[in-house]
DNA sequence: AAACGACTTGCAAACGTTTTCCTGTTGGCT
DNA sequence: AGCCAACAGGAAAACGTTTGCAAGTCGTTT
């Protein structure tokens, strides 16, 4: 591959010119200009974006942390962060948790010492141990010679006055949610949750009390029962709600997964979907759309979630280090009203993402 | 963030000594071994890999370029590409071209700027145009300072000596579906296809024309039909078929989507299925198993196609650059057999991916 | 006792850029 | 015609590593 010696021989200027040439930096006569430039094309010549990063101390690469590209939730977020970082210049370099941890303060350090611009996390949902917390703020104190790497947080915000973030207020989408059942006139509401200490899953929790609350529903605690995030474990758990006789009917889940589950399992013991018992889901995955009933659910911006941590990134980076003032952008959820909670409701396949 | 000068002045040492270290690439005593690591360890110090990346003309990054990532094909192939890369210490560079040609050649090539040491392209099912193979066959021939980019195509096998890939028998897996149907009695079948001119597309349409001739059955050629892909396409053509009172007793789609759509269609005109049009979709997407009826489908191993690219990436890598040699590595499918082909075939909801 | 080998360490070059600093040339103004 | 400003272009330093080479210190062998 040939590189700027190469382009200056063959042009027959200093490497020095060249690189104005490229860059523009600064003025170069006519004749050299052209000389250059046909050099250039005829070796194929591209810069080294190894060393120009080197030089500059900035590469250009955003990195983004995620639990696994599996999960269709972080499928769109990276869509919509790479749609912007494409457009902005930047290259994704993307990694996975799988959950852990450990796994996750590892890929930063490994991340920082790549020199990344930055980097989106978007992979906890659970509190981060104090470790990764501490890691991430002497992140923000990298002053010597104007390096920092900028973090956003995706879905919730740190404890920090630096990191950024983009969030979801779950909290009202789920007394939104639950208003509506209300409103559509159930009393007897089951919430199937995320795993305990989820901090979502404790947002969601907490709208649904308040909107029993506001509206002076009583409801039953004992109906607020933990899945597992798995298809499976909303199909137990509904099937033992409706085989132990619990008077239940609506069951609101934490996200579209269980809530398929749910469906499965009243398909299977014959209990009519949404005429005895209404299911409302999470999230708005594409599956909601093709299950029958078509699942009424949250839709979660998850693409504009990517695109705005993206664009926040960018400004960051633009900004001045010492300037940089933390912003947490919240970001609304939709409704999606399908066949689940109100049989005659309809939506099209015409549109439908996969 | 400390760089390497700074962990030798607090160990006393020179930078060749603590290079050494970190290395292990010479022998150091084993006190000045120690002074480096507490060095290291006080300072937070970890190597710039960009510096390194420029020393050793080596980046340790693989990049994967694919159509979408919203697309589960993809996702899968990118899960089974980056657990193997990281395995073997490699980070993954992500890029979408989202089916412009144009947009693939440009990724190339700044990815050959970025000097990433590797490519897999997962991206293009339709033929590349000439100028991304010439630009691709010109990566084999940089034998200059021993640099080269081995690319690994998926799907396909480029018309080269030089360029690795790992593909699927879809001819073959098209017969085994066709047969299957055949063999179940029916005798008047559909062929939803791919948009013209799909490599893909055209091998399943010879997978499902060879069934015929070797069982014998004739068909009829105008019921090979292009769909566009989407679930809305699939659904059309469907229910054009069942209109006009085409005489099929089963659907052969070239997708999933396209079989959910054929399906919908069913339903909607309340054809049974499997009883009066047998549906058999490809890829099994995890919508297959969920919709109702459950989709019989042809299971491609996504996940073990990135995989084996990955795998196959880095034995190249490790390779003498003059001794390489190519190679196509040659994948099956499976056969999930649902509901929408035989009404009693049952699958559980335990083991669903999402 | 002299010389040689093994081992440890440091110096400096190199990787491919960008950019500062400097020099030489041109052109405009008086 | 003489000066100065403006400009074009080259040489060289710098970014953070790794590594070949030289030099120094031992210990061992003849």
């Amino acid at each position: 591959m040939a590189d700027i010696k190469d382009v200056a021989r063959q042009a027959g200027v200093s490497i020095s010119t060249v690189s104005r040439v490229i860059n523009g930096s600064k003025a170069v006569s006519d004749e050299l200009k052209m000389r250059v430039e046909s050099a250039i094309n005829e070796l194929g010549y591209r810069a080294n974006s190894v060393a120009q990063g080197l030089k500059a101390s900035k590469t250009n690469k955003i990195a983004i942390i995620i639990t696994s590209v599996s999960r269709t939730f972080f499928t769109s977020v990276i869509e919509g962060a790479n749609e912007v970082a494409e457009r902005l210049g930047y290259s994704l370099l993307i990694a996975e948790t799988h959950d852990k941890l450990d796994r996750e303060i590892e890929l930063i350090e490994s991340f920082v010492s790549q020199w990344v611009d930055g980097i989106i996390l978007a992979s906890s949902a659970y509190a981060h141990d104090a470790r990764t917390l501490q890691y991430i703020q002497r992140l923000e104190s990298l002053e010597k010679k104007g390096r920092r790497i900028p973090v956003i947080t995706l879905e919730y915000a740190m404890d920090s006055r630096y990191i950024d973030a983009v969030v979801i207020d779950y909290e009202k989408a789920a007394y939104d949610a639950t208003s509506y059942l209300l409103k559509l006139g159930r009393r007897k509401i089951a919430h199937i949750s995320l795993p305990k200490n989820h901090r979502i899953g404790r947002m969601r929790i907490a709208g649904f009390e308040r909107a029993h609350e506001e509206f002076g529903v009583p409801y039953d605690p004992s109906h607020i029962i933990a899945g597992d995030y798995t298809t499976y474990s909303g199909y137990q758990v509904a099937r033992n709600l409706i085989e132990e006789k619990h008077d239940i009917d609506a069951i609101f889940c934490a996200n579209d997964q269980m809530a398929v589950g749910a469906i499965k399992a009243c398909e299977e013991l014959e209990v009519p979907v949404p005429e005895q018992i209404a299911i409302v889901g999470n999230d708005d995955i594409f599956a909601a759309s093709i299950v029958s009933p078509s699942l009424t659910s949250i839709s979660v911006p998850k693409y504009e979630m990517g695109a705005a941590a993206m664009r926040r990134m960018h400004e960051i980076l633009q900004e001045d280090a010492a300037k940089h003032l933390r912003q947490i952008i919240t970001l609304s959820t939709a409704f999606e009203e399908r066949e689940s909670t109100l049989k005659t409701a309809k939506h099209s396949l015409k549109y439908l993402e996969w």
